[in-house]
DNA sequence: ACTGGCACTCAGTCTGCCCGAGTGCCAGGC
DNA sequence: GCCTGGCACTCGGGCAGACTGAGTGCCAGT
């Protein structure tokens, strides 16, 4: 059913306003806001249809309405238009970027960045291991029968971990292994490491195996409880600016963004496509995070998608300028990792 | 001045029925709830001096009393008695830090178990650099002029930086380097590397000293920039649990909680001492925390400090137990790094 | 199909009131 | 001289009632 123009017209501007002042609208100050060229009595039954469909709520009889989490869904899906960042966020988006040192820089930048020009939470998944490419594997010898693991990917992500060998091993063994390790999985996915250190293990000469193998074990191991592990988080202090909205519930809140998992799943959606997710209050999964919504979007460089970010804020945002901001800075993003 | 014993006694109830029931407390329910052997009329007087002498305040007329900053600190430094943890607590210690499988997780768990002791925010300091020493140093060759300089602590920090060369080297000499500069580094105190790297500098032949040059310049760049850095968080919900204490004053705590450099100064005063510092509302340097309390101390491998961990809540605080927690985590850390 | 008008509803605010917890002080007792 | 019981006083918090004003729904008229 297509819906009726002016409707659409009406839920927009009460949505605009209601963002704006935080507070329930009314059909008066709705036709003195915004020039719909008709009465307010006839912005009242547009209301009361509105209400009957489930886009807009009344707190209260003689309350004005608040859009509900359909109302904003509809907002975001037909009757916003993104607004672009202004010069001046732009210019700062550039010079906040570009004098980062190396990941860990990048990735806390970009967190604070987005904190700063949205206002709200923002979130930051390292590179994934597992999205990303071997650049190098390096073996330290720390005593006889010990290695430090330190694998260095194209993302700029380095992870160490422990090698207990099962006895001694010799310096040169050591080098050798080094050198084959190197030499197969330069340059590979970290998903196909696993099946190619599995080949490295049998081919390796009957010394060296029980070496090899545990060295495929840690690699495994890596991948799999750090795979996705690492986030940044920056801006909790902005979720105090919404008291009103989030009166007393700021702890399941904070709750929420402490631990990692959920932060991740946040991001979970951003899979291989760059494209821009948002989920609107009740959408979420998460129990906790129904007052609140986010926006997402997957980063990396030169359209690969390596990384998720996104923002977190009350359903009550402004959405054209969140998503306007969450899309710049991805974007940008992708373009640093690109140089490095 | 000898200060009354009994009007110590009366601050103490009034210190620990406040902390218990967060709301001022009477003279009457005073007498009833300890066993104070006079009458609340005599218990009134006393709080009158106690007053007076700016221990306790009254936040209205006809209001009970309430510590004051002042009062808090008596009751920490003459009135209190360190209560030990219990079996169960005790156990979650144990158990929380046994598993860690490496430096970042040995943080992660204690800042978590930390924060859910005390119900309080908890942080932790990674160990620092300018307090560990060189296990190793490993070169790793990206292109012809670009290095990777991977640094491991003794603490199992592991820090890498990119060395950008002056012209093209080549593996060999790479190599080389590496070694000399393992010889000459490995167990110093990171402090003490800028003069023994300018050692080697001034020693190594012509052809390898640009190089050199720039590798000393990045070593004295991670010691200077990243010394401090790292810092772990949690249990930033449970600032929620005191909404009381901190009426509508959550944001700026909140802000001050994501400045790294504000949480380092937190820890700062923690030396080499390993006691325990305990700052008390107003005696907090940053503004944004004259609401709050901190507790920290040093920890460190076999009585070392390497960094400092603590604890920050309202200044209705739990002292007794938060200083038992704070105290016996630090120790118990130490354990751990000592191990490893 | 839109508009003006009107009666109605109801949250928020202000007022006055009372209650009770808590105090300060004083006169008397150990 | 220190402690106690008693008493008058203060003041915040809670409650009830009145008022206001924003906002609605509906209807009759254009």
């Amino acid at each position: 059913m297509p819906m009726d123009e002016r409707k659409l017209e009406v839920l927009r501007a009460i949505v605009q306003d209601y963002v704006a002042t935080q507070e329930p609208v009314g059909s008066k100050s709705l036709v003195e806001r915004h020039n719909l060229r008709v009465s307010s009595a006839t912005v009242r039954n547009d209301m009361a249809v509105l209400e009957d469909e489930g886009y807009i709520h009344q707190p209260h009889t003689s309350a004005g309405r608040v859009p509900t989490d359909k109302g904003y869904r509809l907002f975001v899906d037909r009757l916003s238009q993104v607004k672009p960042l202004t010069a001046a966020e732009r210019r700062a988006l550039h010079r906040f970027l570009d004098g980062a040192l190396d990941l860990d820089d990048v990735v806390h930048r970009t967190v604070r960045l987005l904190a700063q020009l949205t206002r709200q939470v923002a979130v930051v998944q390292y590179p994934s291991l597992s999205r990303s490419r071997v650049r190098h594997l390096e073996l330290v010898h720390l005593t006889a029968s010990r290695l430090m693991l330190v694998m260095i990917t194209d993302t700029g992500r380095v992870e160490q971990r422990l090698v207990e060998l099962p006895g001694p091993v010799a310096e040169d063994d050591v080098l050798a292994i080094r050198r084959t390790v190197n030499e197969k999985l330069t340059g590979a996915r970290l998903t196909e490491t696993p099946k190619l250190i599995q080949a490295l293990v049998e081919e390796a000469a009957a010394e060296l195996r029980p070496a090899m193998t545990n060295l495929s074990t840690v690699l495994l191991e890596t991948l799999v409880e750090r795979g996705e592990e690492r986030i940044a988080l920056a801006g909790t202090a902005n979720l105090t600016r919404h008291s009103l909205d989030f009166a007393g519930s700021l702890r399941p809140i904070l709750e929420a963004l402490e631990e990692e998992v959920i932060l991740l799943k946040l991001l979970g959606e951003v899979d291989t496509s760059a494209a821009l997710h948002i989920r609107i209050g009740d959408e979420n999964e998460i129990v906790g995070l129904r007052a609140t919504s986010v926006v997402s979007a997957g980063y990396g460089p030169s359209g690969d998608v390596v990384g998720g970010l996104g923002v977190l804020g009350p359903t009550r945002m402004d959405y054209p300028g969140t998503i306007a901001a969450v899309r710049a800075v991805a974007r940008y993003v992708g373009e640093v990792l690109a140089q490095n």
